[in-house]
Order: C-alpha cells, then structure tokens, then sequence
DNA sequence: AACGAGAATGAAAATTAGTCGCATCAATAT
DNA sequence: ATATTGATGCGACTAATTTTCATTCTCGTT
C-alpha cells in the first residue's frame, strides 16, 4: 500500500526511503495544497508520523530537482512545496485570508515569452504572483 | 547640500535623521539599481559613513512603507530595494550574472487585471520577475 | 538659543528559516 | 545475506532580519 509512492520514488531516481515515502503520500493526500516544510513535518507528526525536520527540508529539496514538487515563495519567509502539476499554472494570494488561487494565462506566458526575446534573453524559469482581496474577503466586509 | 534629501523625508512624513538621509542619498547616487541592506551597509562604509546595519534595515522598511522605495526579492534569502520609480515595471534576472533587467509590459499588466476580474479578485499587488539567461552570458558561452 | 517629549539609533541578543557535519542506519545491487 | 552507498537523525550552525533597551537626536515650543 505504498507500491505507488515507491514507483514514483524511483522513477524520479530517488531511493524509497520511508520518510520519501511519508512526505510523498502526505503531498499526494493533499494534492493542490501549498505547504511550507514546517506544515508538512506538523502534518506527518499528527499522523503519528515522526520524521525530522531537517530531513523534510532535505526530501522537499530532492524532490524539487527531481521534478515532482514544485517551490514557491509568496511570503518573504517561507518556502512552499505543491507537488508538480501536469499544467503549468501562477497564482494568485490573498492577503487577508492567504487563500491560494491558481490560474492559467496562456497570453499572458506568451507575452513574457516576447519581452525576454526583445531583449534577447533566453526564460529559465519565472514566478508571477498576484497579491489580492479575493471575493470571500470582499463579501466580508 | 542635503536639503532635498531632507524635503524628500519630511514630504514623506519621516524626521530628517542623519541615517536617513545617508540612506536615501546613496540610493539617489545609485538610482536604478537594486541593494540589499547588506550592501547599503558596505557601501556607506566605504564612504565613510557609519551606520548601524539594524538601522539600515529599520531604514529601508521604513522607505518602503512611505512609498519612497520598493523591495523585492529575486532570491530566497535576500531583499533588495530600489528608489521607487515613477513608472511601473517589472523585473528579469540573469541567472547567471545576476543583472537585473527592467521591462514594462501594460499589456501583461491588463491581462493580470482581468484574471483577477475573472476570479472577484480585487488586485492589491503582484510580483513578476522573469529567470532568464541573459544576452551576455550566452555569448559568453 | 535652550528645553523637553517622543521618536530614532546603536549594540547586542533574539528570532526564524533553513543548512551542515557526522555518526548511525537502511535500501539496493551483488 | 551482505557490502556499499546513500539517507537519516541529531544538534550545532548560518544568514538575514528583528527586537530590546539604554542612550541620543530631532523638532516644536518656550
């Protein structure tokens, strides 16, 4: 019952090891989630769990460079982990309520596509964060 | 010889402290730009102003927060700021020499307005900082 | 021009998020 | 089954930034 996770492990060329194995079921648990390094060791520990935090930092790492989360930093302070999604999306975050919202904008990776161009600039990569009210918290006041 | 640097503070609410016009007038000295407190640091000193690194960073936020600079944070572990630019713009970073490239892009910045529209969002702010490799550094390859 | 209240600074300690070294342990190839 | 190699746990450590608190300024008022 974690044949998956392990298949998955090795298929990213990481080794199953067991607290791999915890960290990636918790992620697939709640997959569209975006969860700081912290988040995932309080996590596991509830589900009596006992994984040590620097290896959760080292495991979220190894999974990034191997392609199956992706990391993000909407906060000054903290990175968050989502595991990697078939489509590319950003996001956007509210400020009140830090509901993340993801969204697709094909015009809008296009045009970033042309203004590296115009400067004759190759894309590595990008981050694009939309800091917002979202509609709960409009309504709410 | 620094009363526009005092005008400048006082128009921004803040007393014309010694500190503060040291900071300002090494970013006025540097517009465009982008410092970490550390370098600001470094870069007082060399001039022969010392100024308490907690007071930069007191300093800096302080800027940010009457509008007079903008920080951002092109890597996980450091802030930058720059004088607060009368035209909106975003950023590029070479991920390999470092340069920082500003672009403006109305058209980016439209499409952001209607992705939030499109969600009851309303737009608070946003960060957009494109990775890319840049014309330098592949010739130099 | 001196005064005083309240704000700002310097110095050092504290905090926060994340990393590292190293002894031990476990996963896989043989 | 075992050796090899890489992974984990633990605690110490780092880097960036913030805070605390005693001292020193700035600026409106005398």
């Amino acid at each position: 019952m974690m044949q998956y996770e392990t298949d998955e492990l090795k298929k990213a060329g990481l080794k199953a090891t067991l607290p791999r194995i915890h960290v990636l079921q918790l992620l697939l648990a709640n997959e569209g989630e975006h969860m700081s390094a912290e988040v995932v060791y309080r996590k596991l520990h509830e589900s009596g769990v006992d994984v040590n935090l620097a290896t959760i930092y080292r495991v979220l790492t190894q999974f990034q460079e191997a392609g199956l989360v992706e990391r993000h930093q909407f906060d000054a302070t903290t990175s968050v982990f989502e595991l990697k999604p078939d489509d590319h999306h950003d996001h956007m975050v509210c400020v009140q309520c830090h509901q993340v919202i993801e969204y697709v904008s094909p015009e809008i990776e296009a045009l970033q596509e042309k203004v590296a161009k115009d400067h004759g600039c190759d894309i590595v990569d990008h981050t694009h964060v939309i800091y917002v009210t979202c509609s709960d918290c409009t309504a709410k006041k």
